[in-house]
DNA sequence: TTGAAAGCGCTACCAG
DNA sequence: CTGGTAGCGCTTTCAA
């Protein structure tokens, strides 16, 4: 920047204030402009963010990057972010809490401006730094209890008692759960709940569900799943399934078994991905809007900073999003 | 960390050197290890980079997240990175050069200790901005004819013509391609120019190509482009996707139709995507590692930096990625 | 094994 | 509208 500065004839603070955007003559912003352009000048951001005391980074803890979900959330919060300049620092946790703690803890050494995590629970470590970091958070994908600040979700659980009182209307009633073996995608978890305490409340017997492969369970998981379902009990009307992925497994292995879908047995999904839409069947599901799940989080963010910055007390919010259930002809 | 050095009672280097893990008395350490525990201490990476002249950064450009394969290769990357004390700083181009230039230079402000693209094309800019950062670069998923530095990838034009060969000794003849209009989408139309190719090499008459949606396509275009195939050259027996998505999509509407795959017409992907496999039929396919593909990128991302801290030379280097043909039962 | 001083490249702050 | 000064929180370097 000296070197910029030197060769336009002005100082460091000049050069500096065109770059911000702030008030200089036309003429010098120009001259300085061009030197910038010829010289290919790029201004460290590390310093700018250890002199200023902010940084323009904003960190968001996703459980996954390969599901279409939450890389939807993921540009939904790019969407509101980026036009403030400010930038996401990924982190992918494997649905585990342990590496979502590594990952703050790593993260928070960049002195991110805010933070967004995927889901209500954490580990205990996670809470305390985040409490101590002092900058806004805000969980998404569920509405946990005891938030930590900010959040916008939905109950999963409550999403898939409102499919089973769906298929409950359409007539059916000898219903099984296709999930994960482990309680590690918590959101799936939830639903399987909400799947078992709805077929209580409407006395449907006892539930039937079906648990194999570790969670997030996907395509491959839905054959050996219906199939171990079927076995166990081959009266079932209807299969849910804890995520469209599984659904649509669990279809194919339908047609491969010469089973048809949904006369023989219903089968709905979770999520409204895109193979719902084009599967053949196309499949029954609950849509939520996952892009629409990042952006409310992102500007609820922008909010805190903005009454930080105004030094507004903080209002801790939550915002609820909500889900469809789409009748499709797979159920 | 002033903080943290009083009340150890050391002085602030002594703080440094337990965080970095350098040479401290075993004593001193614990003592300092435990005031930093207590104090919830967390350093700051940005000043550290000022001071010390390096980033852990890696810049990484995909054009997608949403795509498994680009997701799996992000993955790569950071299996190979991240035990290194790399943080990915992750970007998504959306599948445009100018998204990608704004990108590179907004990332190269973090001062990069090295960048990660996509694909072979970049705008001249892009490619100035790199050269000046004078760090090392892999491309990746690609074989540019003037790389910019390192390159892990394969010919998609190759690919696409072994999977041309592939259909053809399985004895089809009349075969059709179906890709995006547009050529956003470079390694899609580089295995439709592949695809082109092959079709003259072999003799097998004029191709067959249908062009529709914005690249890159995805399974809901699959299903009116074999409408529009089949419509044009209604003798077609054999389609080529540009991506299992497609091809998934496509397969979708043959059901729909009343035609049997591969009994009435055969159709082949690419990628072999998790659907491909879990579909009914099974869809043949091209193979290709992505998430090796991020591996070594990283490895060779790594060895570069090596070189460049021993004062080596740097060595420019092209690692081709195998692909394989996998036959199955859609084709 | 530990400490003191210097300085990384930028921006806040106050002067002019 | 522009410039000078101080200092952000660390690490490097050298000395003890």
């Amino acid at each position: 920047m000296s070197d910029v500065a030197e060769r336009a004839g002005v100082s460091k603070m000049t050069v500096s204030r065109v770059l911000a955007g702030r008030n200089v003559s036309q003429a010098t912003r120009e001259r300085v402009q061009k030197i910038i352009d010829e010289l290919g000048y790029v201004a460290d951001a590390a310093a700018g963010a250890l002199s200023s005391g902010r940084s323009e980074f904003v960190a968001v803890l996703v459980p996954s990057l390969s599901s279409s979900n939450f890389s939807d959330t993921v540009r939904g919060l790019n969407a509101a972010l980026g036009p403030h300049g400010l930038q996401l620092l990924l982190g992918d946790t494997d649905y585990r809490l342990e590496q979502e703690e590594l990952l703050v803890r790593s993260m928070l050494r960049h002195q991110p401006r805010c933070v967004a995590l995927t889901g209500g629970r954490h580990t205990e470590a996670t809470r305390m730094l985040l409490q101590r970091a002092g900058i806004p958070v805000v969980e998404m994908w569920d509405l946990p209890s005891d938030p930590i600040d900010t959040v916008v979700g939905f109950s999963n659980s409550a999403a898939a008692r409102a499919m089973v009182r769906h298929l409950h209307e359409r007539g059916y009633r000898r219903m099984g759960f296709i999930a994960g073996a482990s309680e590690r995608d918590r959101r799936g978890h939830d639903r399987m709940r909400g799947y078992v305490a709805e077929i209580r409340a409407l006395g449907l017997g006892e539930p039937r569900v079906i648990r194999l492969g570790d969670s997030p369970i996907t395509m491959s998981h839905g054959a050996p799943a219906i199939g171990a379902l079927l076995d166990t009990w081959p009266d079932t009307e209807a299969v849910m399934c804890v995520s469209d992925m599984s659904a649509f497994g669990a279809i194919m292995e339908c047609h491969r078994r010469g089973l048809s879908v949904p006369g023989d047995i219903a089968v709905a999904g979770f999520g409204n991905f895109e193979v719902s839409w084009c599967c053949q069947p196309s499949i029954t599901t609950v849509s939520v809007d996952a892009y629409g799940i990042g952006v409310r989080a992102g500007e609820m963010l922008l909010a805190a900073l903005a009454d930080r910055e105004a030094g507004d007390a903080h209002r801790r919010k939550a915002v609820k999003i909500d889900f469809t259930v789409i009748a499709r002809d797979s159920a």
